[in-house]
DNA sequence: AGTGTTAGCGCCAACGTTTGCGCAACACAA
DNA sequence: TTGTGTTGCGCAAACGTTGGCGCTAACACT
C-alpha cells in the first residue's frame, strides 16, 4: 500500500509547458536540458552535444541540430554550471583573496586579475579578508568548498599554518605582494628590497641622516625587505642604524599617523620619513598638516607605492612604484600555469622590479 | 565497539589509508560522504546529517555521531558546494558586475558588497566590465550560467536591453551609481542632481559666472542628473546655459586631460571646472599643471567623488563626496531583501545624500 | 543474399549531496 | 501474545550534465 503511495508520487509530473512568461508564477522553474529533449522528442544526450557544440563531433544531422539550437533559444535555455561543474569536475573559477579591496594597491591587482581570468574563461570568486587572517582562513575554507581551480592570494599575515591543507591538496596558489620564504610557494612581489634601498640612498644623498621608517606589518615580507633595504643603504654610507626610527607595526592610515605624530615630538632629529604605504604616507600628511610641518621644508618623505595624485600634492611626493597591473598579470599566469600542468613542480618565485620616481617631497639638507 | 570491529573488517579488505601527504599522487581524489560512510559502514544520509549538524534532528547517536565527525576531520572532509548547491537549488553566492575595480569609487563599493554578502554567508562572483557593454552582457550571461542567487550591477551604460532577461527570470538585480529610470528595478545612488547644484551654487556664490562642465558618459544617469543640477543652479540665479561649456563623454582621466587642454585653449572665459568623476579631475590636474595654470589663482575646480588625497594637494580640492560605503551597504541590503522574500514587489530607487567638501580650490572673484 | 560501413542517436551511469519515507529492533504496557 | 511507542538508521530518488558505449537503420559493396 505504502509502495503503492510512493510509486504515484513519484508518476505524479508536470506537464511540462513551455515557460510562459505571461504569468509572474513563484518562480519560472529552469529550462533544463531534460525539457528541451522531451518535447522535441530526443535523449537529452542530444540535446547536450548540441548546445555544447559538440555536433559535429557526434554527426548530428543539421535538421535536428537546428531544432535543438532553436529551442533552446526559444525557451532561452542557461546551462546549469553547477551540474556541469559537478560531472566534469571542473568549475571554472578560481579564488582571489585579498585584504582590502578598497586599497588601490590590492584594487589594481585585483583588477588585471580579474582581467586575465576571464582571458582564460575564469570566473573569480572575491573575498575580502580585512587584513583579519582568521577571515583569511575562514575565506580559504570556503573556496575550498567551492570547488576552486586556483587561487591567488594577498596574504595578510606572516603565518601560513593555515595553507599547508591546501597545498597538501594540490590545490594551485599564487601568493602576491606578501609571502612566506621558508614555503617553497610561487609568488609574485616588488623587489622591496631594491626599492627601499633606492629611496633611501636618495634621502642619504640629498644629506638626510636621520630617515625614520613607517613601517607595516611586522614580519611580513614586504616589511622585512624593505627594512633591510633601508638598512643596506645606511650600511652602505656606514650610517648609524637605529632601531628606535623604525616605527609602527600596521599599513593602515591610522598607523602612519599616530607613528607620526610620536616621532614630531619625540625625534626631532628625524629629517626625512619613509613610508612603507601609501596610506602610512597618508597618515603621515595628515599628521605634519595638523603640525604645520611642511614637505619639503621642515621634513622629507618618501612613499612606498605610487598614486596618480601623487604628483599633484602640495609636495608633489616622491614614490617607489609597483608594478601592480603586471604583478596581478603574472599572478594569472603562473596560476595558470600550475592549473594547465599540474605535474611541473611549482615554479619559484617573481621578483619585479619597482622605480623610483622622483618628485620634489625630498629637500637636499646640509 | 562494533563501530570499531566494522572498521577492521573494511580494513582488511580495502586498505583505503587516509590521504596521507607521503606521496605525491597525480590528484588525491576527494573526500566525499560515501567514502566516509562505507569506512565506517554506515549509510551517506547518515553522514551527510552528521555532517550538515542535524544529528539531532534526525536521531543519530552520540557513538556514531562522533565517529563520523572523527573520520570526517581525519580525512580532512570538505563538502562538495557544487553538489550542495545543485541538490538545494542554492548556491549562496551573488554575482558583482563593475566597470572597474580599480577605479577607487567602484573599489570601495565592492568592498562594502563584499563585507555585507560574507555576512549573509554568500560569497561573491566579481566580474569586471572594462566600461564595456558587451563585456558586461557577457558577465551577466556567465553569471545566470553560474546560478547566482542574485546580482549588485553597477552598469556601465546608457542600454538596459541586456537586463531583461534577469528580470523576467526574476533574479534579483541592484542597480548601483548608474540607473535606468524607465525600469523599475531596485537602485541606489547619490544624489547627483542636489550634490551638482550645490556644488553650482558655491561656485556661482565665489563669483564665478562661466562655469565648464567634464561631463561623464552623456545618457547615463549619474551625468544627466549631474549636469541637471548644474542647470538647475545656474537657473535660479538666472544665468544663461551655454551648452558648449558641457564638454566630454566619458569618466575617464584621458577625457579629463583633453577637454580641459580644449577648454584652456578655446574657451578664455572659462573661470570654474566641475570635473564630474575624480578621474576627470585628475585629467584636469594634469592639463592644468602643463598649462601653468594654477588652482584657484587661474581657475577654480570642483571635483564630484572625494579621494583622500584631495585634501592634501596642491591646491586642496573642493569636491562633492559621495558615500561609497554606504552605497554599498544599501545595496547589498536591498538586494537580500529581495533573495529573503522574493514574493515582494521590489522597492524602487533610493538616493544617498551627498556632501559638499569645502576645501580651497575655488577662489573668490570679481 | 550476405557482409561491412557509417550516420545518427539513445541508454545509462556517473558526479556528491540532501531528505522524505519507512523499516527494523527493542521497550514496555495491556 | 498483541499493540503502541521510540530509537536509530538506510533506501533511493532527485538536482542537471556529460560521454562511453552500443544500438538501429540505411546504404554500399561483394
Amino acid at each position: 500500500m505504502e509502495i503503492g503511495a510512493a510509486k504515484n508520487k513519484r508518476l505524479r509530473r508536470k506537464p511540462a509547458a513551455p515557460p510562459a512568461a505571461g504569468r509572474r508564477g513563484p518562480t519560472p522553474p529552469q529550462t533544463t536540458l531534460k525539457r528541451i529533449a522531451d518535447q522535441l522528442k530526443v535523449s537529452m544526450s542530444t540535446v547536450s552535444r548540441v548546445l555544447s557544440g559538440q555536433a559535429r563531433r557526434y554527426r548530428i544531422s543539421a535538421p535536428t541540430e537546428t531544432a535543438v539550437s532553436n529551442l533552446a533559444r526559444q525557451f532561452n535555455f542557461v546551462p546549469n554550471q553547477l551540474a556541469r561543474g559537478l560531472r566534469l569536475k571542473k568549475t571554472l573559477t578560481i579564488g582571489l583573496v585579498i585584504p582590502d579591496v578598497s586599497n588601490p594597491f590590492f584594487a589594481g591587482i585585483a583588477h588585471q586579475v580579474a582581467l586575465g581570468a576571464r582571458q582564460h574563461g575564469y570566473s573569480i570568486l572575491l573575498c575580502d579578508s580585512q587584513e583579519n587572517l582568521e577571515l583569511e582562513a575562514q575565506a580559504l575554507g570556503l573556496l575550498r568548498h567551492r570547488q576552486v581551480e586556483g587561487l591567488v592570494l594577498c596574504p595578510v599575515g606572516t603565518s601560513a599554518a593555515h595553507l599547508v591543507d591546501l597545498v597538501q591538496a594540490h590545490l594551485p596558489i599564487v601568493l602576491v605582494d606578501r609571502y612566506f620564504p621558508d614555503l617553497s610557494l610561487p609568488y609574485v612581489a616588488a623587489d622591496n628590497l631594491t626599492g627601499a634601498r633606492e629611496a633611501t640612498e636618495l634621502l642619504i644623498s640629498n644629506g638626510h641622516r636621520c630617515i625614520a621608517c613607517l613601517q607595516g606589518v611586522r614580519g611580513s615580507s614586504p616589511n622585512e625587505f624593505r627594512v633591510r633595504g633601508y638598512q643596506q643603504a645606511l650600511a652602505r654610507h656606514r650610517l648609524p642604524v637605529d632601531a628606535s626610527l623604525l616605527v609602527g607595526d600596521s599599513f593602515g592610515e591610522q598607523s602612519g599617523y599616530i607613528e607620526t605624530k610620536l616621532l614630531l615630538r619625540n625625534r626631532k632629529d628625524v629629517t626625512a620619513l619613509f613610508a612603507f604605504s601609501n596610506l602610512l604616507a597618508l597618515g603621515a600628511l595628515r599628521a605634519l598638516a595638523e603640525e604645520h610641518r611642511r614637505i619639503p621644508d621642515d621634513i622629507s618623505i618618501i612613499a612606498f607605492d605610487d598614486q596618480p595624485y601623487a604628483a599633484y600634492l602640495a609636495a608633489p611626493m616622491t614614490t617607489v612604484s609597483q608594478p601592480r597591473s603586471e604583478m596581478g598579470d603574472v599572478a594569472v599566469k603562473l596560476l595558470f600555469d600550475q592549473i594547465q600542468s599540474p605535474e611541473r613542480e611549482p615554479t619559484g618565485g617573481i621578483l619585479l622590479p619597482t622605480s623610483l620616481i622622483v618628485r620634489r617631497s625630498v629637500k637636499k639638507i646640509k
